[in-house]
DNA sequence: TGATTTGGCAACCAAAAGGTTGCATTAATC
DNA sequence: GATTAATGCAACCTTTTGGTTGCCAAATCA
């Protein structure tokens, strides 16, 4: 995947993981949690719950801070309001490119 | 990735790439475009092009069909709704979630 | 008919993704 | 001070991804 660049699709791809999207449920309540916490109950290691973490982070999903011995994460909500507003583009394109057709259509002789 | 699942994360993965972006962007408009027009101006083969496709087709972002020698493709609106569906959920949750906390701490004596 | 365009299929490749284990480090507890 | 809990770092492994090239098949066009 990309690197360095900031793009949508950096954004997309970090949720195209059915794991990453738990965690952000986890996080969409507007919560503080820790790796371990974060990894409760999942099925995987605690270093590949770190490096799903770590993948959000590169894409401006989640905050990280550290408190104590801890590294606390906290849901980015502009990160997600991005993605949005790229679907929400390709979205009124495509109803805007419909509504001319179907002017079109009801105009015809 | 996940295979037969039809999951967000599928449909998130397959928008998580630069090229199939670009590609859903030309389709944005409504447009019918064969593999070769799709490809047109990308620095990639014509087989990238179609393999990327697949990948957008088996997330169900578009639509094929034949006509003639060639193969079309459409956007799939619904599909785009879908993943506005998911981030919209996660958003409002986000934001129930801090309008009450907001509420709590002004209420505070 | 013969050449050209548009695709499909398959083999092959290098790099990235998703995981694991082992060991070191730092902070909190007893 | 010793033990435990929460992470970080690094090496290693297997599967997926994103791409390529070569060759075959089916429409189209001259």
């Amino acid at each position: 995947m990309l690197k360095g660049e900031d793009s949508p699709a950096r954004l997309f791809a970090a949720l195209g993981d059915a794991t990453r999207l738990g965690l952000i449920g986890r996080l969409s309540d507007g919560s503080e949690r820790s790796i371990v916490q974060l990894g409760d109950g999942l099925p995987i290691s605690r270093q590949a719950v770190a490096k799903h973490l770590d993948v959000l982070l590169g894409a401006g999903l989640v905050r990280r801070t550290k408190s104590g011995r801890e590294v606390l994460f906290t849901l980015r909500r502009e990160a997600v309001a991005e993605a949005q507003d790229w679907l929400r583009t390709v979205g009124t394109q495509w109803d805007d490119a419909l509504g001319r057709f179907k002017n079109f259509i009801e105009n015809q002789p």
